[in-house]
DNA sequence: TATGAATGAGCCTTCATTCAT
DNA sequence: TATGAATGAAGGCTCATTCAT
């Protein structure tokens, strides 16, 4: 990595670091530069303006998780499984910052229509990555053509991130925890119904 | 009504209304007052500072629909008729710029303590309702034991208003109606395994 | 007194304790209507505007604290007795709150021409009574042409007011009670060489 | 000194001049700008609000003065060169404005507790400075047992600023010129009766 | 006479952004 | 490449003052 992109990265991690922990309407420029330890000005050296960088910031931060995702998600076995290690991956978007960040975004940042085209197409892809999970367990099973699968994949996002606020408002993460745990009682009687075959 | 009360209403509607078009950080006095066609000074005679008067707005919508929710949801019969009812609410919420108001406030009210605060406890009274209208439904069937009612309340609640956040950045609100639509079909399902009986 | 003087006096005396309580700069029209138990429109009744009302209160106490003044020093013999007078009288001008209204006059009006002038009649008020006060002890003793007395009555003025603003900042009056304790010491001094003889 | 310190320096001058020619209340952040001539926001950059800026004028201000109090005052012989030394420092006083400015804030600054903290510090700093004065020219005649000095410095102090303040008042400075004048004769008499002796 | 709602100007302060170094 | 001083535009809020009732 240059040191250019070293830069970048740096302030590119204070930036969702700073939007997790205050909130979009303190993620000041100078807010985020005092999280990274660099000063107001370097942002503008790499960055057009403050939206630009966290569009950015959003996409850094996405990726990073997406990857991370794909591979956890790469073999899974039942519902059982699939729900532990989404509880995971969860438990890791909360201690990254990531969906704080993300939900930060997309709470704050329709102010501003370049961000929200960002934010959009950011939060499309992982629509798209929701749907195609749900393809891999539904698709070959009597579900695959009653549940719409674009729907669902909607709605968790919209759950997701709804959760995000409130637990966000609450000034703490239980609400997740709790939740998850509700939903492991009903896994385990799905794969009683439905065992679980190897899928890919 | 008193001419203060009449002022602190036009206010208090002008507030909801920006909320819900304009979003939180965007909902300065100078904004709100142009909505209602005020001068900013007003604001200031009739509610201590913004803080005061987002938390008047939260409670006086929430009150507002509340009343609606209360006496639209008090005979209902089946899972059909039930989400017809609720759809119609949702529409209504929609359409008053409600959800939309109270989402920014739980999303940006983050920042202010007695904000959240006083949003928490309108989302809390939401939740309250929300596991009571279940109750309703399913304390004389099987599933009474089986689902975690205040969970199913909360998980809702966090549903509801992230639904409500991707409808903004989306900039339009047919995510909802395609949700209900996809709920419809469950619902004649789950009319047809447990046929309706009178509830109140 | 008519129901409109009756009105004045109540406004003037409001506005002579909210500036003794609360200083020149918090001596707002809402301060002072808050004092005084009534409307702030009330105030623009009967003044023309708040440089009217200072102006008619430092009048106003003045012309009240002037007649006790001439009173009290109707008939002084020594200067033990004097002394002891003068400290009364003073302690009568930090209980009403009289020095205390007239020094925040004289700091914080200079910003206006108009309150100025009218603020410097009262002082010059003042200071031609301290004359007098002082031709009436010295005039007949050697003293008489030696001291300049126009100079030590505007000194005797500064130092009065001076003395008041410096109490505010302690925030006691503890100054101008130590000051008297030492003057009486010199006080005892003069009475022995000058033995008091009757002066009217 | 460097660029920052240079900033810093031309902003505090700026604020003593504001404080002495406009008075207090007169003193806002745009006015001092004004003033210096540079943008009302870099007042902000340098100190954290109006109470500090106001802090480190009086803190500023006292110290270039007291530097030179001390220079001037540190061999002096005889009543009448004292006062011409005194008066000497007393016009540079009024000419840099430190008095004025000052004065201002001691009255002024009551509103604000910390201010008033920091203006307290600084007028003890300047009666133990007049205190140390009055030892040296009287510790070693009979006067140094039978003056309290502490007082005479305390009213000392009082005097100064009041005078300022009634200066203020009047629209000029002949006040201050006049009592010197007559003290000078005064002083003529003390040397006639105590020959000035080498102090230090 | 008195009330209190409303206005508009102005104040303190913050912030995105620029730019000389 | 990075720094940090400076700017100008708001933003929240207060206040003197007006005016309909």
């Amino acid at each position: 990595m240059t040191r250019k992109a070293e830069a970048r990265d740096r302030i590119l991690r204070a930036t969702v670091e700073t939007l997790a922990t205050q909130g979009f309407p303190a993620s000041t420029a100078r807010a985020i530069a005092t999280t990274g330890g660099f000063a107001p000005g370097v942002i503008y050296y790499h960055f057009e303006d403050l939206d630009d960088l966290f569009l950015a910031a959003v996409r850094h931060t996405s990726d990073n998780r997406m990857a991370r995702y794909v591979e956890r998600t790469a073999e899974l076995a039942g519902a059982t499984e699939s729900l532990r290690t989404l509880r995971e991956l969860y438990e890791e978007d909360v201690a990254t910052g990531h969906i704080a960040a993300v939900q930060e975004l997309v709470a704050g940042g329709a102010g501003s229509p370049r961000l929200a085209e960002g934010v959009r197409a950011e939060v499309t892809r992982w629509e798209d990555f929701a749907e195609s999970l749900l393809s891999r367990f539904l698709d070959d099973t009597p579900f695959g053509v009653l549940i719409p699968k674009r729907e669902v994949a909607k709605a968790a996002m919209a759950f997701y991130l709804g959760l995000e606020m409130l637990a966000h408002l609450d000034g703490d993460r239980s609400r997740g925890a709790a939740i998850f745990d509700s939903a492991q009682g009903m896994a385990a009687m799905i794969d009683t119904f439905l065992p679980p075959v190897a899928r890919d």
